[in-house]
Order: C-alpha cells, then sequence, then structure tokens
DNA sequence: TTACTTGAGTTATAGGTTCTAACCAGAATT
DNA sequence: AATTCTGGTTAGAACCTATAACTCAAGTAA
C-alpha cells in the first residue's frame, strides 16, 4: 500500500474511532461531521475528502460493527464442550458485546436509519454471525419439512449456505437470536431499568430455557 | 372546559397527528418543527406556545403511544376462552399494533432518544399492558421463590400490583413480552426481509411455543 | 532543477435545523 | 374604554450537512 493511502487509511480509522466515542456519549444524532472533525484538529469540511457525506459514516461504522460482530460470535461458538456450554458461551459473548457498547448494538439492529440501505456486504457478515449460532445446535436427525414454516426455513438454511442443518436445527438458531436479541434490546433501551430484575438473571434463563426448550420438543 | 382551551388543545392534537405522519413517513428525524408548522398553515416558532421545546412533542406521543398501546392489549386480553386462545389474541393485537406504525413501535420500545427520561405517568401505563400479558397466564399453585431471579420477580410483581400472581407466572410473563418483542422489533427493523422467512408464521410459531412451554415445565 | 499534477486542508456560503427575543394584532377581562 | 393575555409574526443566534473555490504542500515527470 501507498505511503499516501496508509496515511489516508490512518485518518479514516481515526474518523470512525472519534465517532464511535461521540455515538456512545450522544447517541446517533451525536455524530456530527464537524464535531468528529474538531476532535482531530480539523475543520468539519475536511472530512469529506474521506467520506462522501454522513451516511457513508454511518454506514462504514455498521459495516465494522458487524464484522466485529461476527468475529466475537465465532471465536465464542468455537470453544470446546456440549453443545449446551458453547451455547452459553456463544450467549455471554453475545451480551458481553451488546453491553459494552449499547449503541453501536442499537445502531446494528435497533431502529433503521431513516433511508439506509444494507449494503450487500453486511448481509453476508450477518450471515457468518448465524452461522456462530448455528454451529451450537444439537445434532438432529433429518426429516421431510413440514408445514410452510419449515419450508421457508429449509429453504433460508440453503441460501445461507447451511444445506446440513435441518429446518429443527434451524429454527432454533432463529430462536436463539431473536429471543436473546429481544432481552437485549430491552436491556439496553434500559426497559428493565426500574422493575429491580436483573437483566443478566433474567438472560440466564433465557439461555438456559432454549437449553431445555430442545430437550422437551 | 375554557373555549379557548379547547381550541388549545385540538391545536395541539393537530400537531401530534401531523407528528405522527412524519414520523412514519421520514423516522424520528423527520419530526421537524418548522415542517409541522408548515403542514398546519403556520410558521415554526407558533408551535413553541404549545410544546416547551421538541423533545416535549416527542415525549407527548411516547405517552400517547403508551396509552393507545396499553389499552389495545387490554382489550384483546379481555376477549374470552382458554388462557391458550387469550394470548393468542393479545399476541395477535401487540402485532397488529406494531406493525401498523412501525416507527411508533420503535419509539416506544427501539433506540432511547439520547438524554430522554421516561416520566412517571408513562411508566404505570406500561404496567397496565404489562398486566394485559399476565392476565393471559394460566393458573398456577403457588410455592416459595426457589433462587435469585424468583425472589426479584415475586418483588417486582408487588410492586406493579400484581401480588396474586406467582413467580412462575411473572416469569412467563416477562418471556411473553421479550420474545414477542425480540421477534417483532426485528421485523420493523426489516431484519428478516431478504430471509425468505414469512415473520408472521415465525411469530405464530413462536405464540404457540410459549403455550407449549408453560405447559412442558 | 523546474514544471505540473494531485491531495488535503482552508474559508465562504447555501440551506436546513432548534429555539429565543422582540414585536404586533386581536380577543377577553376588568 | 383601558388593560392584559394569547397566539401569531419576523429576525437572528447557534448549530447542522454539504458544496464550491481557493491555497499550499508533497509527489512526479521532463
Amino acid at each position: 500500500m501507498d505511503r499516501r493511502q496508509q496515511y489516508r487509511e490512518q485518518t479514516r480509522e481515526e474518523a470512525k474511532r472519534i465517532a464511535l466515542d461521540q455515538l456512545a456519549e450522544h447517541g446517533t444524532a451525536g455524530i456530527s461531521v464537524n464535531a468528529i472533525g474538531k476532535r482531530m484538529g480539523v475543520t468539519g469540511p475536511a472530512l469529506y475528502r474521506y467520506f462522501a457525506n454522513r451516511d457513508a459514516l454511518l454506514t462504514e461504522l455498521i459495516s465494522d460493527g458487524y464484522e466485529d460482530f461476527a468475529d466475537t460470535l465465532t471465536a465464542a461458538a468455537a470453544t470446546g464442550g456440549t453443545p449446551a456450554d458453547r451455547l452459553r458461551a456463544t450467549a455471554g459473548a453475545l451480551r458481553e458485546w451488546a453491553l459494552a457498547a449499547p449503541h453501536r448494538y442499537l445502531l446494528l439492529f435497533g431502529t433503521p436509519v431513516p433511508g439506509y440501505e444494507a449494503p450487500a456486504h453486511t448481509l453476508t457478515t450477518a450471515t457468518r454471525a448465524m452461522a456462530a449460532v448455528l454451529s451450537t445446535a444439537p445434532a438432529d436427525d433429518r426429516r421431510a419439512p413440514a408445514g410452510e414454516l419449515d419450508e421457508q426455513v429449509a429453504a433460508w438454511g440453503v441460501g445461507i449456505g447451511q444445506p446440513g442443518l435441518t429446518p429443527r436445527q434451524l429454527h432454533w438458531g432463529l430462536q436463539v437470536w431473536t429471543r436473546l436479541h429481544g432481552l437485549l434490546s430491552l436491556e439496553v433501551a434500559n426497559q428493565f431499568a426500574l422493575s429491580g430484575i436483573d437483566p443478566a438473571l433474567l438472560y440466564r434463563a433465557e439461555v438456559e430455557a432454549l437449553v431445555a426448550c430442545w430437550e422437551s420438543r
């Protein structure tokens, strides 16, 4: 890589780093081109040499976030032990990742930025994260899809490059994701704040319910 | 009520109605005081006679939203039939309410507006919505709380004015809410868009899982 | 070495936002 | 009839995004 390009990349990274800080402090609306520039010791318009516009910067933040998210889940799912243990590890990593930067979690999975379209590249990364979750599914006997949902789920499994998984495993993976996301999105939005209930306990209970859910059915 | 006050209230309602339109069209950021004023045939600053600031307007939108939300769930939960039937009705009403105005759903339960503090009034309304969900819980034998979570949940039950419910019923109610919210929040954020899976089917399956979840345990 | 091109910064500016201040007209009250 | 209150106006401050025009330094090529 060119020397110039190296500096350029460095500047981009710095801008994104500061943007994440602003995000953590003041939410999405706090990500201001001028404010980021000021923190970098540069005027606002200078940043337009590096990002087409504010949306492009946000999009990169989202892309990078997905990448990091998928890496984290993949690493956690790669631990040893029973499927249940690996689910616990993955779920724990998921919660830690969300709580470490709540605003970033919401940037990825919360209110969509109006007019924002997910670039194809992030979709493949999201698939990688889902693959990590699916890798914690216990073994299952393959049988014919029963019902419309089963068929759609099976088709989805093929679409994301997981043709070896049964509909039940795929559906279970979806449940893991949607249920844990339900808890996490409410927790990061502070919806449990005044209930006096420790979200960590609720989360753990849900993970165990997911383990039990597989056994019982 | 005074004639003056009546007009005043009418103007406030109109502003909120238009704000909801803007919300549906352009998201939270699209709620602009100037734009609302223009649609009302009035300049922007005129609205500051009616709302202290933009945040106050948003807060009222949230309060009204909670009210409507609680009304909807309460009505749905008041139908007859078995507990399972009433859960199905309530869950169906919940999804319809969310999909009828996705942005409003996210305004209530999605990314928190930075610096926004829920007024006490909305908390009691949220409790009313939770009561509707809890009213669909099947009967249960009372027994001593087992574990830290059970105790916290029991205390929460007392706090929200539901001392007659068992920890298991309360926890089940929380699961209903968090699981359905998990699905809905992802659906309104378009996260299932490219999977080819019909969110309605996924939702129905989750409701049935919640019914079965009670039986099995 | 000199001339030219490119890159990265600047300021100025347009048009948008929220919100305050000052002002004005009409209605209600005293 | 005089005064106060209410709801509107315009002007303007302080932000925001984004573009245009300009400057200066660094790299490249003759």
